[in-house]
This record gives structure tokens, sequence and C-alpha cells, in this order.
DNA sequence: CTTGACTCTGTAGTCACGTACAGGGTTTAT
DNA sequence: ATAAACCCTGTACGTGACTACAGAGTCAAG
């Protein structure tokens, strides 16, 4: 154990300031530490250095892996994609061209996706004020709703995982 | 036996034209058979008819309530939110004010969201445009995503369960 | 009366992204 | 040397809206 304890500080000294434990790394990271060990599992985080003791020792770039999957939540990327990301760089490649290409079929969700929303707010408002105007009818659940055209919904609506509880 | 048909073909007869087996229901109406023995199990349909054999013979009324339903999906609503709807209307009171409320809520997140939509869509497609500019650099995962400014994500994105997956 | 299509119940699985234990072992400060 | 605080693995649970299946029973046509 003096021996692990030696490389850490060894690592501490001549390549980065320190190692992390599982609990710093959550605390400075702002991920939870299931969430880690849920990262790992998934393959988003490298299987992390051990202590003879089996404690995981995160070297400190580790945040900034951490930062990156954050932003690309954020930025709507499923962890899945995130992988790939991941995965792709480390054989070497520039996931980059790879990334523009979901970003490009995101931003195309989008608009699609907001176009329909447009439309929808224009139906709930429209219903809304129809209602406030003529009151409710008899023989329905409510008019609000029944009255509403539905014109064969979307076929859409999958592929846009984006932008879901991503927390904080 | 005998008697059940009796009724149903009176029913035919009298009341409605037919009453449907689940198959049919769900060809008419688009709902796939799994999906309407859901619905009965979470209580947006009620619990139909039955042959003496336990078959479930539908009245066609119930394509209305499909239909009703559908479209509160489409809306935005969940399923949890169709069902207390129609219990309140079940009730006797007018479930209307109570619709209006959830749509009033439901247009407040709908704008949030949106406007979120359109930042991210800003972050995005900047992203990708400066991307297109710089060219990919060294000893990143990706400078698309690495370069993007995270300023605390928005803590929002509960709650609009709206729009997921209505299928068709 | 037999065949094949249909339906029944009940349980379990799916997706994404984690969270929450239970029942241990490890580290560190005193 | 002991207690507090930490960490380990593995499994199960949570959401929402279904979907899949097994094993059995029913119905309509020929």
């Amino acid at each position: 154990m003096t021996k692990t304890v030696t490389k850490a500080v060894e690592q501490g000294r001549a390549e980065r300031r320190r190692a992390l434990r599982i609990g710093e790394l959550s605390k400075l990271s702002g991920v939870g530490i299931e969430a880690l060990r849920f990262y790992e599992k998934s393959g988003l985080l490298d299987r992390p250095a051990r202590t003879e003791g089996g404690y995981r020792l995160y070297a400190e770039e580790t945040l900034d892996r951490l930062a990156f999957i954050r932003r690309a939540q954020v930025l709507g990327f499923s962890l899945a994609e995130i992988k790939q990301i991941i995965a792709e760089r480390r054989e070497g490649g520039s996931p980059c061209a790879h990334v523009r290409e979901i970003v490009r079929g995101r931003l195309k969700e989008l608009d699609e996706r907001m176009a329909e929303m447009r439309r929808y707010r224009r139906e709930l408002a429209g219903a809304l004020a129809e209602w406030d105007a003529a009151g409710d009818a008899e023989g329905h659940i409510c008019g609000l709703i029944e009255g509403t055209e539905i014109e064969h919904a979307p076929a859409r609506e999958r592929g846009i995982a984006a932008r879901r509880k991503v927390k904080r």
C-alpha cells in the first residue's frame, strides 16, 4: 500500500498535482459518485488507477473529461453519442467531422421541432382563447381538446433525446 | 353465452352499430392492442363489456375516447393528466377549468423551452460556423464541444413530458 | 369438428440516465 | 487502536409509455 501511495505521490509531483478520490472528483465536478461509476461502466470514463485497497484514483484530467461530457450533454448529445465521439478520438481520428454531422442533424431536428412547437403553441393558445370566449358545451369531455385538429400527427419525435434532465 | 351475444347484438342495433373487438379497435384507432390494454389498466379506458369467453367488446364511442387521448397527447398532456381530466369529467364537473390551468402552464413551459431552444440553436450553429472557419486543433477531443460556453445550464427541463414519442 | 386467427392474463423488458441501497472493506485522524 | 468518514461491488429501483412474450382459452369459417 505504501507502494501505491508512493506512486500516487510521484504522480502528484511529477505529472499531476494530485490524484482524486471519487468523492473529491464528485465534489469538484458536480457529478454524483454513482454517476461517475455509471460513466465508467458505460465507457465514458476510463477505468482509473486504484489504491491497493481498491479505491479509484482519478487523474485531474478527468475533470476535463467530465466537463466535456457535461458540455456535450448540454449541447444535446446522448451519452451514447459522447461515448462514440470519445472512442473515435481515442482511435486517433478526429471525431469532429462526426460531431459536425451530428450537430447538423440536431440543428435540422431542432428547426423541425421548433416549427412544430410554434404550431402547437398556436393551437393551444387558440383553443384557450376560443374556450374563454365560448364557455364549455355539454356532451363531450372537453371542447378545448376535442376541438383541436390533429391532422395526422407528425411522424418524428424520435432521436431528439436532446436536452433532457441535464441537471444543475 | 347467447345472452351476452344477444346483448351485444341489441347494442349493435339499438344503441350502436356494432361492438368492436380489441383487434378491430386497434386497427381503426391506430392504437396498438397492448396499448389498449395498458390504457385500460391505467384507467384511461373504462373496462369494456366482455363476451362470455372473456373477449373485450368495445362500443364505438371508444374510438372517440381514443381520439381524445391521442389529441391530448399531441397537445402535450401526459397520460396521467389525461386520466385526471377524464376522471373529473366523470365526476360531473367540467374539467375544462383544470384543463385550462394545465394548458396555461404548458404554454408558459413551452415559451421557456422555445427560448431555450433558440439559445441552444444559436450555440450549436455558432459552434459549427466557428469550427468550419477554424479547423480542428490538437490536444483535445473536439474543439467544437470544448469551446462551447456552458455558463451554468438552465435548471429547468422537467415537467415538459410534452410531445414525446406519440407515434404515427 | 377442426383449423387458424384471434384474444386472454400476467409478468417482464425496453429506453436513457441515472439513484438508492445492502453488506461489506479501507483510510485517516485522534 | 478505534471510530468516523470514506469507498467497494452488485443489484434493484425510478420515470413514461408502451412492447414482448408465454401459455392458455375462444371464435368464425369451411
